[in-house]
DNA sequence: ACATCATTGTTGTCGACGTCTACATTGGCG
DNA sequence: CGCCAATGTAGACGTCGACAACAATGATGT
């Protein structure tokens, strides 16, 4: 009977990334356990042990592969050779899906834990993220789509009011299809400014 | 020896969320136990339970003090008789400063663990802290200071740019001084827009 | 081919935690 | 003054993350 699986799982540790990631969409962060997961996959409970030195690191590995999915979103999503509202919008879509399909990933991945300086590659991740952003205001702001000044000030209103729309979109505030269903309007508005013209 | 306490506390409520908010700030949600708490307080590790049904009720009431304080803050940065940019910038100044001032919390406030239903006076609470924002819009488009069309998205704006800006700020993505240094321009540019005029 | 050895998985243990139940003390209300 | 709800205590249970000692495996070099 209990048919004797091979003593070495093969890929353990993507195995428990994949079980983890399904847990945090399903369940959330915190009904995350290692030891559940070891249960789910059929080994013992010390195995994580051996890909994780511990539970924090299994986040940051969770939040590492969020940034690159995000990333990659975003990359596919950056049009050059569009104009700027359109282009802009297609990158704003393309961050807010990502983030109302995958909230608590979201959250994990901009949670304060990960600080303690070994976030360096998550970090560069993140900052990554940006670059899509900062590619575009350049550009816009070489064509004259885009006011003068400060390119990093400019791209942040843009990123910011992105960001804090999916992550109001993300946890219960907004409802996620409304949040979406304004955003041309909302990029519309990020653009033209709230003052009357 | 021993001096014996009093057998009740007199108000272990409020004992148990000051420290529990110290121990936020200090150390993270994370590191919040309610045994801890207990030990710290010098009652037994299951008295908490009598004023909390569990660690998330003490985190709902933690998570909603957060917002009580944040919307008095709001409050009082409202000055009904100013310009649209001033007054957005003295609204933005306040939340973006309760947020660098409290990250853990603003964490907490805004995490997704609360959700199930049980946040009907927390969401409330939330919900107030638009109304600021809210009737400054109302305000100016009344003297036309805004632009006009629904209230709700134009609010949005700037509720969502200064929520990710606190958020930014907050999670190490930006250096909070640098945030509250540009943030003027910041608002300029979310009133005035990213195009030229 | 085969001995060696780093890698990977297992078992057992530890202390801490959240939660529950049964019990003790207290203070307020009739 | 006696009762009772509210509040605090003591003990127990199951789970967890982490660690250490041990076992199986498979790649490497000769």
């Amino acid at each position: 009977m209990s048919q004797s699986r091979p003593y070495h799982h093969g890929d353990l540790r993507a195995a428990l990334l994949a079980s983890a990631e399904r847990t945090l969409r399903e369940r959330g962060t915190a009904a995350l356990s290692l030891r559940e997961l070891a249960r789910d996959i059929g080994v013992s409970h010390a195995a994580p042990g051996r890909h994780f030195k511990d539970k924090q690191a299994l986040l940051d590995a969770l939040a590492l592969s969020g940034f690159e999915r995000l990333n990659q979103a975003l990359a596919s999503a950056n049009l050059p050779d569009t104009a700027l509202e359109p282009r802009m919008a297609a990158l704003a879509r393309a961050y807010v899906t990502f983030s109302v399909d995958n909230p608590e990933l979201l959250e994990l991945m901009y949670s304060r834990k990960h600080d303690p300086d070994i976030g360096t590659e998550l970090a560069a991740s993140a900052e990554l993220s940006l670059d899509s952003f900062v590619r575009l205001v350049a550009d816009a702001q070489q064509r004259g789509e885009i006011v003068q000044g400060d390119p990093e000030g400019i791209t942040l209103v843009a990123a910011a009011g992105i960001h804090g729309l999916a992550a109001l979109a993300t946890n219960g505030t907004l409802r996620p299809d409304a949040v979406l269903a304004g955003l041309d309007q909302h990029i519309h508005l990020i653009l033209h400014g709230l003052k009357p013209r």
